[in-house]
DNA sequence: CAGTTATTGAGGTACGTAAATCAGAAATTT
DNA sequence: AAATTTCTGATTTACGTACCTCAATAACTG
């Protein structure tokens, strides 16, 4: 059976209390009892119970989501997402709080992190806006001891424990891969629809996606950047008066969001001459016009995914746990009609 | 503060024992104060605490996994997963055994089956190999209160709880939209190589291939079916005589394991010459293949998701408790040179 | 060596649930 | 109405760990 800490006592020859002591780093111990304690553990393999521990403690892990008001689908996904595992947080001993905060403002994320960091949660999950001053509250929730996890947008280089994302850069590259292999021998021009260059996430896909196509595919001519601010009104004109100007456009990448403009636009042209395109996040309209064959690829990050892999990180931090690396990688999804689920 | 079960005994105005006994399904209660408790219980919003009720139980799960004893690299890929997995299952209070039978045995994997029946696990994950008398042996398995999990192969039409594995007629419909649009334009002939029609997986993803194929690109013509029995020598000479029989080889889809050979087989070819190939399982020489610029991309299932899952799903079972069904969706992983992890 | 401090032991209570016993009350049958 | 059966309450122990107190011993200090 699995040992516990009586039978280390046993074998270590000391009381529960001594035990109890080492185990939880409080002080009264010396150093030999306590390497003769430590030896009995691991020559037993003794694994503490987390789940008795906590029960023990009483302790209900608080976690506070930090997220920001966009309004287009994938955000809203990613509030839902959330908001269901509040739901389901209730059997286990965690209790989530949101707060929402205006979209890339740098300066609100700081006050609302300042906020949450009097509340002393045991971890914050958030949507990090890549700024010097997030960076130092970051610092700083880190030296109060609390599991900091960025999520869909990372903030590299600061101290957050982990990142709940996917990677951008292979993002880009991968759709410039299938862009590629879609348009080889054929030639023609690529089209690219961003959001916004401000985006870390929106720089990166490009970055990735521009380098793949002028390294493996360099008959291929990449259009200037098209930006709409994530806006489909905007997206859907910019991407129609490109496809008047260069009736050679044989692809269109879509990075950021607002694909509803960009469906428009191709719905409006002739079957025959649509180019391939592929797009990001599977939204329902993402999703209708992959079925329709308007859209051919969509890549997508399963906001799902990265908000329960998010709570087991913050989770296993708060526990001082390892996490399962291979387990708590996001995913670049790659839908065709053919694997919707 | 979240209500406990005493708190539902003083609402419901019974005592803890009467609680208990609606709780846990225990005789010897009036339907009148059943109804007042479970009235309390929901107005209150009880949810019992599973690690404190396990913790009381004592329980200690023992799940049993049934794995083939083939020598590819994704068998040797998921026994190495389920070794990972009981290494880490002693911190929770899971038992994991192990059983390896001979792969494509009907009648071996039943026999494997009866024997852990005896032993009375609280569930069983196995590889299935669809048969109806595995179909019936899973119907005794679910009446023995088993939890059933089939990993990787399904049993479709059969009492298991939960399938943990992809949707392999998705695949093949998914490595068809690649291969036609990888094409498109250009022609050709599709060469199909294949590991043995008898297993499900394979025969489940040629039907997707073909339909889609069939459907959306006709101008493709395909070849007929090889097989090569998984063997990787067997493998790349019917690649390497097919290309030789037909110099207009413009794709090839490998729906099975041996993907050695058929690498050998394109490493032979002059680059300019190679078709587009699209091949199953990230095995470390599929990776080497892929980054090489051999393979053009490759569809994956991840064994280490597949076994977590499965685990998960069995766990569940065995508490009664439901699943997170977009939690436990296998993915098809699609991997290009360009996304591998 | 007495006095002080640092360790250690012994024991208890608590967390929320399970499971058991036994006595008593209520309902049902005879 | 008595006997029997069915239901319910009260109480206890247990699971594995955390955390507390108090007493006892060991190790240092002056």
């Amino acid at each position: 059976m699995k040992p516990t800490v009586h039978d280390i006592a046993r074998s270590a020859g000391v009381s529960l209390a001594t035990v109890d002591r080492v185990l939880n780093g409080r002080p009264g111990v010396r150093s030999i009892t306590r390497e003769r304690v430590e030896e009995a553990i691991s020559s037993l393999g003794y694994v503490r119970d987390v789940a008795a521990a906590n029960l023990a403690k009483g302790r209900t892990y608080s976690f506070t989501f930090i997220l920001p008001d966009n309004d287009n689908s994938f955000m809203i996904g990613l509030r839902d997402e959330v908001r269901l595992a509040m739901a389901r947080s209730g059997a286990e001993r965690v209790l989530i709080r949101t707060l929402t905060v205006p979209p890339f403002d740098a300066e609100a994320l700081v006050a609302a992190l300042e906020t949450v960091l009097e509340e002393q949660p045991a971890g914050i999950a958030f949507v990090a806006v890549d700024a010097p001053s997030v960076r130092a509250m970051t610092q700083r929730l880190k030296e109060a001891g609390v599991a900091v996890v960025t999520l869909v947008s990372d903030l590299p280089g600061s101290a957050r424990d982990h990142y709940a994302g996917i990677d951008n850069q292979a993002a880009g590259r991968t759709a410039a891969g299938l862009m590629g292999r879609f348009l080889d021998g054929k030639g023609g021009r690529v089209a690219v629809l961003a959001g916004s260059m401000l985006l870390r996430d929106h720089r990166e896909r490009l970055e990735g996606f521009l380098s793949v196509l002028a390294e493996d595919y360099p008959k291929l001519a990449i259009l200037p950047v098209m930006e709409a601010r994530d806006d489909a009104t905007l997206a859907g004109e910019l991407v129609s008066s490109a496809l008047a100007r260069h009736p050679d456009i044989a692809g269109i990448y879509s990075l950021g969001a607002g694909n509803r403009g960009l469906i428009r636009a191709l719905r409006d042209m002739k079957a025959e001459r649509r180019p391939r395109v592929i797009a990001h996040e599977l939204t329902s309209s993402a999703r209708a016009a992959l079925s329709e064959g308007l859209i051919d690829a969509v890549l997508n990050q399963d906001a799902g995914h990265e908000v329960r892999s998010a709570l087991r990180v913050l989770k296993s931090k708060a526990d001082g746990l390892s996490v399962i690396a291979a387990q708590e990688r996001i995913r670049i999804d790659i839908f065709l009609k053919d694997n919707l689920p």
